[in-house]
DNA sequence: ATGAAAGCGCTAACAA
DNA sequence: TTGTTAGCGCTTTCAT
């Protein structure tokens, strides 16, 4: 057998090929009769359409390329496999690409996508720079970017809001009286590092308390360099807020397993996203909730809603988050003000 | 500007649309006066072949379909980075379908893949019944099983060496001098699990040992309470073997943080897999290294030799791994039999 | 409601 | 080496 064209189903039907075509096609109509002996032969033949064919007459693949870098921080293989759902329930697939965060590897990997004319781009945890996105606008290709953002670019975004985030963070260490406070932060070259950083600092500097700050890279092995620096300086931290998940695991286990410390009882410890293993009981780790499943419908309408209306503008959308309190940090002592 | 086509191409280049084809397709010559003009001309348009086009006539779409399942398990996500960096080396891109473990949805999952005229399939952490595979046969999809084999089928599938992996475990824990061992196994409905199982019970009952065993189904919450079922029996063990590394990290969060309990003083833990966090500070688990690299470049290897000769017989390719010693067992006493 | 015919952008066979 | 031509399998006018 090999594949089975509409051609064949025609004639075992005794219709046209168009025939064929409008019975599997969306929008199209077919007397009751027509449709019924088309099914019967396509039902017998194992025919199904064939959606190359099908997206080169109407322009629509229904393929969604998603870039994506690190799939070793459990946020990402989770969105990817939120985004993945969503999108098959909705008749769209997904096209992964991985790339480094290296703006060529991502041009390169955008013009494959654009190859395979992709009815819309998701970067997850990837940055791009304006040209690239000025690339795909003229290509006429929509684009979120999951988890980053784009400073001055009109590109569209979902992030949680990482500013707030930072800042909720550092009033709730203040709230738990902590006075030496350190910062391992995710990357300092993406959107969502900076903003958090900023965020928190800010809050710090306002409440007339220093910050270090060192940049974690969203690596474990950095931030593990990092941590075992600021513990070995005159006066270690006695909270370190680590700008992801992943990366706070490993300060975790630094401090613990390594230098013998206590969590929360020697240093607090914070990290960001609420992914499902900060649950777990080998961490229990207090963490800003980065709602994935919102940010996931969030992706989907706007891209979706960008590929049905080509004219439709960028939007930068933020989901607000909530500070999940577990045993990495202890139970803040001012109480005046429960907003974290 | 939009899409390019290479009769643009042609016209700016001032040669015909073939020549345009030729210059841009692996096999075809033309002279270095036409290539230089035609790359020039595409260049100032952005041209880039279409692929869907090229794979309409080539009937190749250097696309593979992945159908994988549980993504929260990080062996999966690694896998699926890795396999899409090689086959991304080698021009092929992913086609991504998350399915749960059901056959039906597994099959429509297929369905859809067989719509975007994959060149081939893997299925990772999936089973597939052998209707579905045949479906695949006479359709002329090849496609291999990653971490899962097929019992009486005639699939390619790339496995660890499973049943001798269970084995190594058995022997070694024998040799720690545990005498009241049980297991938590991977789900019995699949043949890794199955076989891990077996390998174990088997090498234990010919050492006169009686094992218990738990069917873990891949799943946290499910290893859990077999952990506290088996703890809270008359003789509980001494020694756990969980099907793997997943479900291992959920045994040791149980024991200890639930129970109280020391790893390995009180119980000793073995896992399967040893996934990167198997070696993280907060679990150090002793675990079956499955040799992620090897597995996939065996998986790949396989299945585009399928790719590129259709006649390639099927074949089961199992990849020895080692016992990765850490502190979530104690020393082996008995070293007359090192060989686990 | 249906069939005939055009053509999506490309590769491959055929001539020249 | 090059241009011309014929499709790949399908959707979509356009007649009927």
């Amino acid at each position: 057998m090999g594949v089975v064209t509409s051609l064949q189903v025609a004639e075992r039907a005794g219709v046209s090929q168009s025939a064929v075509s409008r019975v599997f096609t969306p929008g199209a109509s077919a007397s009751a009769k027509t449709v019924e002996k088309v099914k019967k032969a396509a039902a017998e033949l194992g025919y199904r359409p064939n959606m190359m064919a099908r997206a080169m007459i109407t322009g629509k693949s229904r393929i969604i390329g998603l870039v994506v870098a690190y799939l070793d921080n459990q946020f990402y293989p989770l969105a990817l496999e939120r985004l993945s759902n969503a999108l098959q329930a909705k008749g769209y697939h997904i096209l992964v690409f991985t790339a480094s965060n290296d703006n060529d590897h991502v041009a390169r990997v955008v013009e494959e996508l654009m190859d395979y004319q992709v009815d819309g781009i998701i970067t997850a945890s990837v940055g791009m720079s304006s040209e690239l996105t000025q690339r795909c606008e003229d290509a006429r290709i929509p684009i979120v970017m999951f988890n980053r953002g784009q400073d001055g670019g009109n590109v569209s975004s979902v992030t949680s809001a990482n500013l707030d985030g930072g800042r909720k963070v550092a009033e709730f260490l203040l709230a738990c009286g902590h006075q030496s406070i350190a910062h391992i932060s995710g990357w300092l070259g993406s959107s969502t590092g900076r903003d958090r950083k900023l965020g928190f600092t800010r809050t710090l500097t306002q409440a007339g308390i220093a910050s270090r700050v060192m940049d974690g890279m969203y690596d474990r092995e950095t931030a593990r360099a990092a941590t075992l620096d600021l513990m070995d300086r005159r006066t270690p931290p006695d909270a370190i807020f680590v700008g992801n998940d992943h990366m706070a695991f490993s300060v975790m286990d630094c401090l613990r397993t390594e230098m013998g410390l206590s969590v929360p009882n020697d240093v607090a410890v914070v990290g960001y996203d609420d992914v499902p293993m900060a649950a777990w009981g080998a961490y229990n780790l207090t963490t800003m909730r980065q709602p994935l499943n919102r940010m996931v419908d969030a992706t989907i309408d706007l891209l979706l809603s960008q590929v049905e209306d080509k004219t439709a503008p960028p939007r930068a959308i933020e989901i607000d988050g909530a500070l999940i309190q577990r045993s990495s940090t202890r139970k803040p002592k001012d109480t005046t003000n429960e907003g974290f």
